[in-house]
DNA sequence: CTAACTGGTCAAGGCGGTTGACCATGGAGA
DNA sequence: TCTCCATGGTCAACCGCCTTGACCAGTTAG
């Protein structure tokens, strides 16, 4: 295999996580232009574990990458801003299913439209071609698994 | 202009936040293997503003957009685990220099080859020339300024 | 010389995370 | 069925990292 230099790889990490960090910012201030106030990014990455049909706190947890302590102060603190309520779990009734409110779910839509934002900017830079083809191949090297805040 | 459809816009956004976050857990994964204990990777933002020859404390403050409070507790654990030192700095009396020591420089040589490591696995799957197409085109949609740990 | 500015520190507090203990329900085996 | 353990959730205490606010020492401009 052809060394890679190290200079290079340096190149490219700092600039992937200068665009990640930069992509993470545009959601965020798009979120709340469109009237979306006091969330965080992490509450994101929760928001894609509910959105399909609820979750456990502990579900949330697991994806999240953190204590289900942790999890559940957020789930409380989605509740308290509207973005979701607490149902009793239909199956177990130890368990309580997190499901997001039509705000919540509205909150969602205006993430969506803020990285579909983010992402025309890039198009205007690099072409739609381009930019199809940097989604395919950032999907071939991306890890296996749950999408977690980590840095 | 052609529209971009929202849900490729959120495909493209989520694996670019995954693969920065694997890489992000990758380098540090790495940095630890290599012997470097105790250190997050906000330090490894630190590092890129303190190698070139030191800066100080209200630089880095700036650099990692943080008061220059935390920015100097940031120095003193850089200090206290021998990465960096402090120095009086030679035009200015109030200010004190922060240079890498010289385990912060092997440290931040290990996180490079981390890095190096991390993008010869993404060669293993992309190939040498996609790779090198991936990063011309992270390139051009970067942010200017400084790379800012933003999540 | 004085006044404003700037680098740095000290002190107090907040926020989001952790560990540890605990309760209630669920599920599997004797 | 009864027992025992695993699991979802909460409460409480604590910790790490960051913030605000006040302050001191040195610098710079009028």
């Amino acid at each position: 295999m052809v060394p890679v230099q190290n200079s290079e790889a340096m190149t490219l990490s700092a600039t992937l996580l200068a665009v990640a960090g930069d992509l993470t910012r545009r959601i965020h201030d798009g979120v709340v232009a469109r009237g979306f106030e006091g969330l965080r990014p992490a509450h994101g990455f929760a928001f894609t574990r509910l959105a399909p049909g609820g979750a456990t706190a502990t579900d949330l947890a697991v994806h999240l990458g953190v204590t289900k302590q942790a999890a559940s102060q957020l789930v409380d603190e989605l509740v308290r801003k509207g973005y979701a309520e607490r149902r009793p779990h239909p199956d177990d009734a130890r368990a309580r299913l997190v499901v997001l409110t039509d705000r919540g779910l509205a909150c969602t839509r205006a993430a969506e439209e803020a990285a579909a934002e983010a992402v025309r900017a890039w198009v205007a830079v690099l072409g739609e071609t381009e930019v199809g083809v940097l989604r395919e191949n950032l999907l071939r090297i991306a890890p296996r698994g749950p999408v977690r805040p980590a840095w």
